[in-house]
DNA sequence: CCGTGATCATGC
DNA sequence: GCATGATCACGG
């Protein structure tokens, strides 16, 4: 079953309230998708099916989901307490050719502009048929997230343009952290080497840390609380 | 291989 | 316990 694009904001917003409270069994048997035991094997499921659900645009471009309206959907996977049991991938990063790259036209800033968050159970001793999906919630980064943001990014860059890709850790940046991003420990992209020659090493990626994501998702519970 | 969707599972 | 590093599936 397809369903179509939503064409605005409120229309995607009205679409994500209506399926909060399902369980992913319920939304799959609606969409006629196969539910698979667990997700050891498919770990991008609940994303695909949430996406397919609110009628993101599919396929695997470096876009944002919802193209028109400007909006990137995340499904986040949350314990019992709300809190984020996972990193958050943003955007693969880029090892070569970052010469003049600022964080004003960097991917990362533009994936996050404006991110429509779905959470949902992510508790394992819940049976993936019976998990539910939460409420969602749509978000622009604040001025002071937005420089804990850059302030990373630009601290990662710096060392990645250096040639010191190989050195950074997922220990490195604040909000921000760069860990590889692959099919498998085989996969090599090339990237700039200490003495500035070009070397192969894993591909990357840039992941929110879950005390970013959880610092959005709790603040949406407390203006929720306040707007009654 | 790259980029999309992410979670797994071992080491600390 | 939990984060880091590794990994799964798929379209192009």
């Amino acid at each position: 079953m397809i369903l179509s694009i939503p064409t605005s904001e409120q229309e995607l917003l009205n679409r994500a309230e209506l399926v909060a409270g399902y369980s992913f069994g319920e939304i799959a048997q609606y969409l006629n998708i196969p539910i698979p035991a667990n997700l050891n094997k498919q770990k991008g499921w609940v994303g695909n099916l949430i996406e397919t659900f609110l009628g993101a645009n599919a396929g695997s471009k470096a876009e944002r989901d919802f193209v028109k309206l400007g909006i990137e959907l995340k499904t986040i996977p949350v314990d019992k307490q709300g809190k984020p049991l996972e990193t958050t991938f943003v955007s693969v990063t880029p090892l070569m050719a970052n010469h003049g790259v600022i964080w004003e036209t960097s991917h990362v800033k533009y994936k996050l502009a404006k991110v429509l968050w779905i959470p949902i159970e992510g508790d394992r001793t819940i049976p993936l048929v019976e998990r539910k999906v939460g409420k969602p919630i749509l978000w622009e980064p604040n001025q002071e997230q937005e420089q804990q943001l850059k302030q990373d990014w630009e601290e990662l860059m710096d060392m990645v343009t250096l040639g010191k890709v190989e050195k950074i850790t997922a220990r490195y940046g604040t909000y921000l952290q760069i860990r590889p991003k692959a099919a498998n420990g085989k996969a090599l992209t090339e990237a700039i080497g200490e003495n500035g020659q070009i070397i192969l090493t894993r591909p990357r990626g840039f992941y929110l840390k879950k005390t970013f994501t959880m610092q959005i998702l709790q603040a949406s519970i407390c203006s929720s609380h306040q707007s009654k």
